[in-house]
DNA sequence: TCAATACCTGACTATTTTGTCAAGTATTTA
DNA sequence: TAAATACTTGACAAAATAGTCAGGTATTGA
């Protein structure tokens, strides 16, 4: 159960560009990079597949750069995943976890697939929810705009010991 | 965002562990490896890794195998993926993605950080509520039972329209 | 006690994912 | 229009994950 690095590293870039919407001019691929601590060739692959996916838009020549497509407040954490990885659907494990045979033993029947279905359920809603905008704050606010969005006990003390 | 190969396989033998449970005897690894599809010496490694994170007892000798150590109705799912990766710990994540430095740059202060961690909250929570028995029935049921569980508006239908 | 059954272990190979490199194209500005 | 800036692309290298193999040890039962 993990997050790729494409969609961690993905999503910092991109956080970024939203942090630099207002200014209105581009930002550098070497400016991303550099503020992320990751070389200028990586972040370039990371910005370029968040434009395939129509998140950013990028400028070329001289005063080029990136940029962010919609309001920050208008993009969320779940669209950015979609972009760069996609969410835990169960057609995409079912797909590729097929043991040995061309089709999964289970693809009839399968208890497992109600799990994965849930799962993705949930987190698909609950980072949908999440517009860029809410993690431009420091961590303890953004911690609480999330606290309070998805409302459910859960406060900063809980949060720490789950992890 | 993706569940391991040694997640969702690993699970699966676990769930014929605790099929086979009421007949006592343990069931080998050979038995286990056929009915799911995989080669014997995967199966091997996915249950000796159970069997070190205490989910899974072994008996050697002729007539030998696996056997689930608890009551299935008392071992959660959550129970085996914590076994079998882990749960989405933000402390993984963020000793994982440092970029080119040797800390993370958000160490000190991440707006994603919370993002990871109520997720991670979300999941663990409704794994840990699912017993291995729920999932032995057919896959309608399964689903049936996850549904009524979790409790919120969620029925087949949407299920499928999520995916 | 010895042969058959089954688990145990660690090293090895294959595949996938990550990350880099180099040569290109588009745009601006002097 | 030439030089500098920046994005584009596809092939490649490195690292992590997935999966295999071979030789071992423990247990049973004839």
């Amino acid at each position: 159960m993990k997050v790729t690095a494409q969609e961690e590293y993905g999503l910092r870039c991109l956080l970024q560009l939203a942090r630099h919407a207002e200014k209105g001019r581009p930002i550098t691929v070497r400016e991303v990079a550099t503020s992320e601590g990751l070389s200028v060739a990586y972040a370039e692959k990371l910005l370029h597949q968040l434009s395939k996916a129509g998140l950013v838009e990028s400028v070329r020549g001289v005063r080029g750069g990136f940029r962010l497509k919609g309001r920050p407040d208008e993009v969320s954490v779940g669209d950015a995943v979609r972009a760069l990885g996609g969410f835990l659907t169960h057609s995409a494990i079912c797909q590729r976890y097929t043991g040995d045979e061309s089709q999964c033993v289970h693809n009839k029947n399968c208890g497992l697939r109600p799990v994965w279905t849930t799962v993705n359920y949930h987190i698909q809603k609950l980072l949908d929810n999440i517009p860029l905008t809410l993690l431009l704050q420091d961590e303890r606010q953004a911690r609480q705009a999330i606290v309070e969005m998805v409302s459910f006990p859960f406060t900063p003390e809980t949060a720490g010991s789950v992890v």
